[in-house]
Order: structure tokens, then sequence, then C-alpha cells
DNA sequence: CGCCCCCTAGTCCGCACGTACCATGGCCGG
DNA sequence: CCGGCCATGGTACGTGCGGACTAGGGGGCG
């Protein structure tokens, strides 16, 4: 497993490169200046699982950043960094898709446990970031993890439909739902991004719901 | 992580699971008896991500079980444990859908190894147990690895087609041929199944946690 | 009481997926 | 040298998947 870190600021690029190294984490580090060169470097190296993606980055917006890294590679998880602590910063970071959120002011330690979190599958935000209960981790309704852990176990809609005793067009509906909020597009992608979250393998749910 | 031995010789059960506890593994040992036993606690607690199964077990195919489980729980990975040397045995648990195999003279040290590499998404067999290229872990050909690599990232045909400059077709037929492989009917199960037998990076999630 | 979200579910539609049958060319081993 | 496996693909076909649009019943909340 390997860490990108993508940042333009040729001194915290070298901070991040020093404080990953020298953690605990047994992971490889590199790191590139410029979406561009993520991209690049993302598509040679499919060892990436992590990306550190700066928000404030010259001639690139990093939301729009995020957004291309998780079409183009969705199962790698992406953590934004900013020197900005507002809470809606991070709050849009996570809605954006992000599996977290590290201010620059965070200390070295601080840092290694926020990425330990994500690599577990937690999505992490500073304490003083109170998200409301709508934008929380996972955002996904009861129903829709039931759905997204037969999913998870390469079930068909007909299939799942028979288990949860719907219909086929439920099912959809559901899946559906659950691709929007995962920003994905199709069912393979989803069953990703839920394991690297960690909400998957979930317990098999059959008939208790009603 | 929690790691379920099943085996019905409680010297060998009391055994596993002292050198499971005193072994740098950082996961909760449990122990049962029977296959039944096995299911029943596998279906109760979820987080269970590595069976031991012995393969003589009174009364019940050792074999049989490993299809069962991979069938019911394909997320979770097996060792199979014999007293039993035989290349031909450790093949065929490998062939089977079995992350390793372990036999009963190993040391505690080895064994520890074993398993880690297996947690950290290997297919671990004894170094004396040369497997032919046929029987290699996988069977699968160069091409059906690059494919199935690409499936293990979410992506459609067209975009594999792309990728590997090749027809759309040509994507069905490796496609095809990996599903009767690894004898799954979808492209979701042929990759979970994929990623239980360790060739594919499968997510970081139990890799790092230790 | 509206408003909103969730679960349910219907039709329609287009594309993706998976399979069947078949064919060519390359390469390897008996 | 020929049979076999592999990679390549072409047509065709049935089914699965996923989106667009719509909609009613139920529960929570201001």
């Amino acid at each position: 497993m390997k860490i990108l870190i993508v940042d333009d600021h040729p001194l915290f690029r070298a901070g991040f490169h020093a404080v990953l190294e020298q953690s605990a984490l047994e992971a490889g580090v590199l790191s590139v200046s410029s979406v561009p060169e993520a991209l690049q470097a993302l598509q040679k190296d499919s060892d990436i699982g992590l990306v550190l993606l700066d928000i404030h980055l010259k001639g690139d917006d990093g939301f729009a950043a995020l957004k291309v890294i998780g079409e183009r590679f969705p199962t790698t998880a992406c953590i934004m960094i900013s020197g900005d602590e507002q809470n809606s910063v991070a709050a849009r970071a996570v809605q954006s898709g992000a599996s977290g959120f590290i201010p620059k002011s965070f200390t070295a330690d601080e840092m290694t446990v926020a990425i330990q979190k994500v690599l577990a599958g937690e999505v992490f935000v500073p304490e003083t970031t109170n998200l409301t209960a709508a934008e929380q981790p996972n955002g996904l309704t009861l129903r829709q993890l039931e759905v997204i852990s037969m999913l998870g176990r390469g079930f068909s809609n007909k299939e799942i439909a028979r288990a949860l005793d719907v219909a086929e067009r439920t099912v959809k509906a559901h899946v559906s739902a659950v691709f929007e909020a995962l920003n994905v597009r199709n069912r393979t992608q989803a069953v990703l991004v839920a394991q690297r979250r960690g909400f998957l393998p979930s317990t098999p749910v059959y008939a208790n719901a009603r």
C-alpha cells in the first residue's frame, strides 16, 4: 500500500513525507505537486490506496480534483488537507466523497492517527468539527445498508428482492440511492467503496425487519 | 478481527488457541469443533475474518465445509489445516478456494507467519509444496489477471476494452473465462472471490490493521 | 397542518452484461 | 505437424442493470 501526497507547497510536501515515513504506518509514500501528476501516478501505480489532497492547489480546485479522482479511481480513499479549519470545509469535503479531513494545524501524531482510521475504513474528521446526523459518515438508511450488505455478497437485484420480500423495482430504487450516496455508478464500485468505508461485510440480515 | 478455529480434536484446538493468543497477531480467537457450529459462529459474529479449518473432521468433509463457507461467507478467508503434508492436499485446498494451507507439523512461529501472510492478502502454501504452473494459486492466465484487476476496480467492459486496447467482445470473453475459473456468475462475485483468494489487491483494511 | 424523507412500486427505455456458436492466428508440446 | 490452449473478435440473443419520471402511504418535525 502506498500513500500519495498532492500539495503544491514543497515545504508541506516534505513535511508530510517525513511524518509518514517516520510513523508506524507501513506504507510507501509518493508525492506530487499537481492534480495531473497525481492522476498520472494513480494510473501508473495501482498500489496507491490513499491520497492526501491539499484543497488549495494553485490553478486547480481541490474539490474538483477530489471529484475526478473519485470518478476515475473510485476505490482510492482521499483525505482532504487544508490550512482552513472551518467546519463547513470539512463537511463539504466529506460530502464530496472524501474519507477524511485533516487541518494543517495537526501534529504528526494526530495526523498519523487520522490516516490510520481512514485506512481502517472510518471517515475521519477533527473532533471540533461536528457534522449533523444527516451528513454523518455513512449517510445510508437502514434499508440501504441491508441492500448493500447483499450487494456485497454478489447477489442480483432479483435475489435481493426475494430475500427482502419486496418487488425487484424497489430493490433497484435502493440500489440507485446507494450509488448516489456513495458517488459510484455500478454495483461493483458500490461494494468496493462500502468495503473501504468499513460498512461491509455486515451481518447477514434477513427477515427481522417487520 | 477474529479468528475461528474449526477442529474436532480438543488437543489441537487448545494448541492453536494458545499459539494464536501468544502471537503478535492482534486478533480475537474463537474455536468450535464442528462445521455447523462454525457456520453458526460466522453468522453470529461478523468480525470473523479468518477460519482455520481442519480437513479431517469426523462426520464432515473439510472440503465440503470449505465450499459452504465460501458460498455463505465469501469474504471470509479460510486456511486448511491437515496432519497430511501431501502436495496434492495443499493444491486441492487452494484450488477449492482456501487462502492457504498449514500442516500440523508447523511450529508456532511458522504458523503465525502463514496467518499473517494470508491476512495480508497472500495465498500461503508451505515452501516444500510446489504447485505446478497449471494448478498455481489462481489458475488464471495473465490476460485474465489483467482483466480481473480492472473488474476489481469497478470498471465496465467498455472501459477495460479501452484500457487494454481490444474489442469489448474480447473483454467479455476474458470475463466469462474468469467466471468459469472462479465458479461464479457475475462480476461482483468474481471480485469478491478474487479478493478472498488474494489475487486482487483487496481493501487494505485488514492488511493495515496490523 | 404542511413539508420532507423514507419505503414502496409502477412503466418505459437504453445500454450493459453474459452466453452461444463460430473463426482466425500464434505458440507450444507431443 | 498437428492438436491444444490462448487471445482475438464477429453476430446474435436474452436478461440484468440503471436512469427518468411518477406516485401513494407513513413518520417526524417545525
